[in-house]
DNA sequence: CAATAAATTAACCAAAAGGTTAAACCAAAT
DNA sequence: ATTTGGTTTAACCTTTTGGTTAATTTATTG
């Protein structure tokens, strides 16, 4: 029954998220979030409590969201070149689905470094499945095996993520540099993820 | 005269550039930038005549020494190998000698998208060189020549600043997934360089 | 239908924020 | 010594903000 869709709560939990996105925590404006929902401004406190606490639960909801889908696409490939086609189609369309959450993910890390930490840890104590010890002993098999160039798990990650999450804040900066509007649509992020895939299966696969 | 290094308005931006990096643009407070420069809160109004003018020229300072340094070393290597060799190098020294800087330009690129993409059109205005077309007349040739994979040269950028960038920031969800603590001496950032550099060559060059 | 619980609102509040001001301070020039 | 100009300060002001409240409307249920 709480679910649904036009419900007073679902309608301040989108417009918290745009808001959330486009000015982060402190300049998120509880009146302009009513506003955008059509609702009185006390039934946020009502429903949340608190602008802190609506943006935690907020972040929470993100994060889990995304992790679960990196879980379930991670169990299914067992090899580098596998894993390394499907990791930036997760992330890519996961956040092209709704670029709010890109933005407030980066806003959060930015800002509160901690928090996020705190809520993967929490995730992960939870879960008997230990997806963060299986990932680096896969890393470590693959290099001794000879199937991977890069040893070191820190730097894996860190050559994923960024070219799949970036392109969504940075297009602005590339746009001013190359003196040219993109569009970001459906053949956009095909090119993307093709590029991604291709960038990081030659630059780490041996 | 004006560039006492310990002179109150010096005092006021080293002070603004904590204080920005830490919270963005709507969580800083004057009173701690401040208190962070120890003098009186009115000295910035005094100097700067407003908040929104002290981050104007933070922003546009910051931003203005990144593109010189990146022009200075695209103008020293006219092939592709030297060119992918360099540019991670310069990215990340930069930003690892303040790492202020980075969060910096993160918060104003999702806060404020046209913020600084009109800052940087401004820069290159002015410059008879143009270093936007120079890019893009290189990669289109270098692909032509068969030098290179990546046809694209917003996937080019895509690929080339986002895991140079993104350490600086994305660092505490890596140590949160991977359960360990990552020290940024160094050592790491020497090794982040060479893991880019043989990204970025082997994923893009042919 | 009556009574009770939940949802919604307008009006209000205290605290905090950016910004102002007028007076004091201090160094150099006359 | 006095004037002059830039610095510095404490006290103050105004607006905005997250948050509250008490009253009202709407829905639920016995």
């Amino acid at each position: 029954m709480e679910k649904q869709k036009n419900s007073a709560k679902q309608r301040i939990l989108r417009s918290a998220v745009k808001e959330f996105a486009d000015h982060g925590f402190w300049g998120a404006r509880a009146s302009r979030i009513a506003k955008g929902a059509g609702i009185n401004k006390a039934m946020i406190f009502y429903y949340f409590s608190s602008k802190e606490n609506l943006y935690r639960v907020i972040i929470e909801d993100t994060v889990k969201d995304l992790i679960e889908e990196v879980q379930k696409s991670m169990a299914k490939s067992d090899d580098p070149e596998k894993l390394f086609e499907i990791l930036p189609e997760v992330y890519i369309r996961f956040f092209s689905k709704n670029e709010f959450m890109a933005k407030i993910i980066i806003h959060d890390l930015v800002q509160n470094p901690d928090h996020i930490s705190n809520i993967i840890g929490q995730l992960f104590e939870k879960t008997p499945y230990k997806p963060q010890k299986i990932f680096q002993e896969m890393v470590h098999k693959w290099h001794k095996k000879g199937l991977l160039a890069e040893s070191d798990p820190v730097h894996v990650i860190l050559n994923i993520i960024p070219p799949s999450l970036f392109c969504f804040i940075g297009l602005p900066m590339v746009e001013a540099v190359l003196e040219r509007k993109i569009k970001v649509d459906d053949k956009f992020i095909d090119e993307r993820i093709k590029s991604v895939v291709n960038l990081i299966k030659r630059g780490m696969l041996k």
